[in-house]
DNA sequence: TTCTGTGAAAGGGTTCACAGCT
DNA sequence: AGCTGTGAACCCTTTCACAGAA
């Protein structure tokens, strides 16, 4: 575990906020690139991201130099490397628990393998859908799962259970060695610090969002097409 | 819509950090609800969330005096309290615009309606789509999204459409009247700043922690089931 | 005694501003 | 001239610690 060379401390420990903005430059250079963009300045990158130009060099520079003076990133040789750093330069191998309707449609969504994050395995603890086929997977009793993420070396799960089970089948994901969980149920995860979690809570961003609405007045008219 | 009276400059300007905890306060607060807990301390409810105590309070300050000293908080009074903040006590409409996979998984989700967000509208620009009917509601041509979201007096919208299509179709909400919209296109979207756009994107989640589990040694087998 | 509400202190993150490279 | 990389300044957020109410 060396820490801090002489010279540099970087990579000492980066902010967690830095990681979380990592895969939207990634994602904005991969549009980039798709346009045949060539270079990009941090001025036009925080543009199109609407982030200031400093905190995007700051961000960067937790990792390494990789803009060139007078001219800014070469968004190929970038990307590439910020696909390095979040280890996006491999397939993720996932477990999906929870077969409902959220599950199936977490199966059905092409999102995850179009940037290379496969569903491999699938469970629920209904007996009514253990054994069946749902887009070329079958669905497992929750009781294989100490099984299956070993023989697959599965690190991560996404979790598409009702709340009330959440925790429960969460315990039964680290106790397996999941290192990492996307929750989609409404709840607060306890885990061991070394097991990452991430919500997707999309009442709890409209909730957010009504704050900011309720005093508004409320919108009746369009008073003047001005477009 | 009175404000600052001498005494307190109190609710001037809430930080938006703050805001965006208060859900998932007022989720919390209903399980507890549930469990026919009646009052909790700011140390029990942070124990839950993982939070501390002193943030739980110092947010609650915000907005008033809610609690009691040397008792904490009862449960249904602050419930109560946070949704009328967040504008919960009220029913909100909305417009869905995309009805492609994701789409049709929106509208079956019950997550939303359960916590009074109804779509009451769904768009698509694909003749294929539109007419048909989902879940009790018909798909319209986008075209007619001014005079629906007009006529049915619509503040929030989902998008729901390719990252292609996702900028031009919140031009159109926005020029609509529309204040709030729950993008699940992963691309950043460009709004006048009164208007509030959150993302759901569990690519991104997924992303972020990959980071972490890069450096980690590929769990392989379950060396001792301590459990 | 217990626990809230809150100024003050501490801690982090963002932005500034500029040296230095191209 | 143009733009990166980065200490330093600034600002925002969290935590501390305690007066005061129940």
């Amino acid at each position: 575990m060396r820490e801090r060379d002489a010279a540099k401390p970087r990579r000492d420990q980066i902010p967690e906020i830095v990681i979380n903005r990592l895969p939207i430059y990634a994602r904005t250079l991969a549009y980039l690139e798709e346009e045949h963009v060539e270079v990009v300045s941090s001025l036009e990158l925080g543009a199109r991201l609407r982030v200031t130009p400093a905190q995007i060099r700051k961000d960067l520079s937790y990792f390494g130099e990789f803009g060139k003076q007078g001219t800014g990133y070469n968004v190929k040789y970038l990307l590439g490397e910020i696909r390095q750093i979040l280890g996006l330069d491999r397939e993720w191998r996932m477990a999906l628990v929870g077969v409902g309707h959220l599950g199936r449609a977490i199966l059905a969504y092409r999102g995850f393998i179009d940037q290379g994050f496969r569903v491999v395995a699938a469970f629920d603890n209904d007996t009514a859908r253990i054994g069946s086929h749902i887009q070329g997977i079958s669905v497992r009793d929750v009781a294989e799962l100490p099984q299956v993420i070993a023989r697959e070396g599965i690190q991560i799960a996404i979790l598409a259970v009702p709340a009330s089970e959440a925790q429960a089948q969460a315990d039964t994901l680290v106790k397996c060695g999941v290192k990492a969980i996307l929750n989609y149920a409404p709840v607060n995860l306890h885990v061991p610090p070394e097991v990452k979690v991430r919500h997707v809570d999309p009442v709890v961003a409209l909730q957010a969002m009504t704050y900011h609405l309720k005093s508004l007045p409320r919108e009746v008219g369009l008073e003047a097409g001005s477009g």
